[in-house]
DNA sequence: TGGTTCAGTCTGATGACCAGACAATAATCG
DNA sequence: CGATTATTGTCTGGTCATCAGACTGAACCA
């Protein structure tokens, strides 16, 4: 979390978690390796953060086993580890309470459904249709009304298709 | 979440949420609201946070209308609203991921169960003995193992024992 | 009345973040 | 093969958030 000394006294279970996943762009940064974007300049240009942060939330994240830095063809391609996988709860319980009480504007009236049934998924992540819960590789994402001003970058261009997460983006 | 520009052009229901809870200290402040801490004294000795940042992000949080200040006797007091207490599932994954991947040192060993059943929480904050998914106010903390150097203020000293959340302490 | 607690405000120092320029390596094309 | 472009970073000077700690003012207490 930097900024001189982190939480350093908190013995607690969230503070650590934020320790790690607090810092500003952090978990922006996990939302779209869920979405499946993977590189360095698809990040950049989505999430318009400066290449020093980006540079260092990246490595942050590598050192923490989140993330997993892979050279693919020259390139290196970012894709989350389990324990990257496993903060999906709490990005999703994150978002549900943005839509429900964030700030008014810039409502995005994206849903998740779980694959297969296609039912939205409840407050707690849960698939109404069959009971389970599922994992992200097993949710899709649809995205809301299209609006003026939308970004034109190429990941949010793809994701004004239904897209299932972990999968690729874009392309 | 404040830096220059928060993260305008992210529509995006994360993004959103936070603008509002993402800021340094904000979930930490709200954990111990859930704790039931309610005076600027006991949230500044139990967090170890600089007074300017507390009454800033009390100032915000209110604002949002997630904390609600009240007058009694004299002294505020800081109360969760509807929207405060509607965070609890996010705090709650959060805390449960940082049990299995946070930083190894300082693990606290805290549990969450169920009020009545005294059956601990599953990953997505539901009850293994009956099935339901307890709001905060049906969840009681109990303390991990004591440890050397452990915190001396009320309310770290308060929690060691197993404590209702909602309900105020210390005292 | 004088002391104590409490809830903030204020100050100078430190450091994180910003936009944008620069560098180094890898892919692409004539 | 050599030149151009794309991609992934590093570096820099300025701005702003946070820090520790001193200070203020109001309420409460003896």
């Amino acid at each position: 979390m930097a900024l001189g000394i982190g939480y350093a006294d908190q013995t607690c279970n969230l503070a650590r978690a934020l320790e790690v996943l607090g810092e500003r762009w952090t978990m922006l940064i996990l939302r779209d390796c869920f979405y499946g974007v993977r590189r360095f300049s698809d990040l950049l240009a989505h999430l318009d953060i400066s290449r020093a942060v980006l540079t260092e939330r990246l490595n942050t994240l590598v050192e923490a086993g989140i993330v997993e830095r892979r050279a693919e063809g020259g390139h290196p391609v970012y894709l989350l580890t389990e324990a990257g996988t496993a903060t999906w709860p709490s990005l999703y319980a994150l978002a549900r309470w943005g839509e429900r009480f964030g700030p008014p504007e810039r409502r995005s009236g994206r849903t998740f459904r779980h694959w297969g049934c296609d039912a939205e998924l409840d407050d707690h992540g849960r698939c109404p249709e069959c009971g389970a819960t599922p994992g992200p590789a097993d949710v899709v994402t649809h995205p809301g009304p299209a609006r003026a001003g939308d970004r034109t970058d190429p990941v949010s261009v793809a994701l004004r298709s239904p897209h299932r997460l972990l999968t690729s983006v874009p392309a």
